[in-house]
DNA sequence: GTCTATATAACGATAGAC
DNA sequence: GTCTATCGTTATATAGAC
């Protein structure tokens, strides 16, 4: 059970891990660059990490409305004004937290449709490797469920397409095992929903699963078997 | 499959009915009549009605904290000075939206408990009637689930203790269903938390249904019918 | 000595409360 | 409508690196 997941690690989510500690903050970095005033990569990319993470930490506490710039200027002992050499406004900081982790999801899935699995084995890579992102970046995406409402309009739609587009790499799997006859499903646009919502329970749900000791393994398996048993598949 | 809710309409539900429309209102003003200065409650109950729906409508478009009290003045009609004959502060209005839903909730359980109905039944009384629940009070639903971290730890905490109890009916539903060999599942406790995440998205992602164009009766019966599979149901 | 990065302090607006 | 506190924001001053 403990190798579950690596067997199913294609090649998109090894982009995953390229992207997890230093690496990642020199994208966000690279990202918004041209609206920050700080020339210096090394100075940039290690106050960024630093407003980011407690961003993370107050925001998902209590809210980011509720966070004031001086909680944040406390937190990370960056002066009220400095912060503003790195960020445009505090609004901007929620919309650049919103913009980084959804081009990176659309990366991903970007290469999942590129991928070549017959359904089964697509359908655990899709599942896997979302709770593998999901528990990698567990505060991002937290972040931007909760404080989707905070932004503008055109960019909530954004995330709402993203979600959507999510959806479909499911309904594309399942449809493909339909027509190969290993599926048998009725509706499989609802039941790449409830995936979805299993997904996202992962960082929506976090005190239930350590409360109940469930790992990030076990979860994601629980999710594809189930998935097969209402997808009725003929082993 | 448009009679499929009625006939598991067992009397707990009946009085979630009961709770529609003016009576409702009637329950909230009772439930905390002690805090507020108005002594008539045909006038206190009319404005009630009028705070809460105003707050469940900028609230849930832009976040409660996002929501000032002028805000709120301005859509009630009711002046700034007046708001406070009827609620005690801002987080106290917040307070009182999630203590009224967990209490109605929580009586709701009681009496589902008191049921006696075979596993099956028993499973698709609490989705249906769930949904159903969450679709009469789907403002109330959604503001405590992305409002629950600006109340205080010990409301924060009840309310989760309440989503553990009612993962509780599902499991205790399911092991029934084991101990009769009806169903087999390794993992009911995990099972049951996809069950409430899925009932959940019935507040949560509306968009995504009304897109869908996805009735709440074949939300229900989908949620069922895949629990069944899952289940292994021998019918 | 020059340029980048940080800190100070105060502004105007607006918040909740009464 | 008023009051006080605090918000996000910014102009200005200072400090530090090379």
């Amino acid at each position: 059970m403990a190798e579950w997941p690596q067997e199913t690690t294609i090649s998109a989510f090894k982009r995953a891990w390229a992207l997890e500690g230093e690496a990642l903050w020199y994208t966000v970095f690279s990202m918004h660059q041209e609206k920050m005033q700080i020339k210096s990569p090394k100075v940039a990319v290690a106050n960024l990490q630093k407003i980011f993470e407690a961003t993370f930490k107050l925001a998902n506490a209590h809210g980011f409305q509720a966070m004031s710039l001086r909680d944040l200027s406390r937190e990370t002992g960056i002066s009220m004004g400095g912060l503003y050499a790195y960020i445009g406004s505090k609004n901007d900081l929620a919309s650049v937290i919103e913009g980084v982790l959804r081009n990176y999801i659309d990366k991903v899935i970007g290469e999942l449709m590129n991928e070549e699995l017959d359904p089964v084995a697509r359908l655990r890579a899709i599942i896997s490797g979302e709770v593998f992102m999901i528990q990698i970046l567990n505060p991002w995406y937290y972040f931007c469920y909760m404080e989707l409402k905070g932004l503008d309009r055109e960019q909530q739609q954004q995330a709402l397409d993203l979600e959507l587009r999510f959806d479909s790499l499911l309904v594309d799997a399942i449809r493909a095992g339909i027509k190969q006859g290993q599926f048998t499903c009725d509706k499989p646009e609802l039941l790449a929903a409830s995936i979805t919502a299993q997904l996202q329970q992962w960082h929506l749900k976090q005190w239930k699963f350590k409360l109940q000791q469930v790992s990030m393994e076990e979860y994601a398996k629980h999710i594809f078997e189930n998935l097969l048993l209402c997808l009725n598949n003929r082993r």
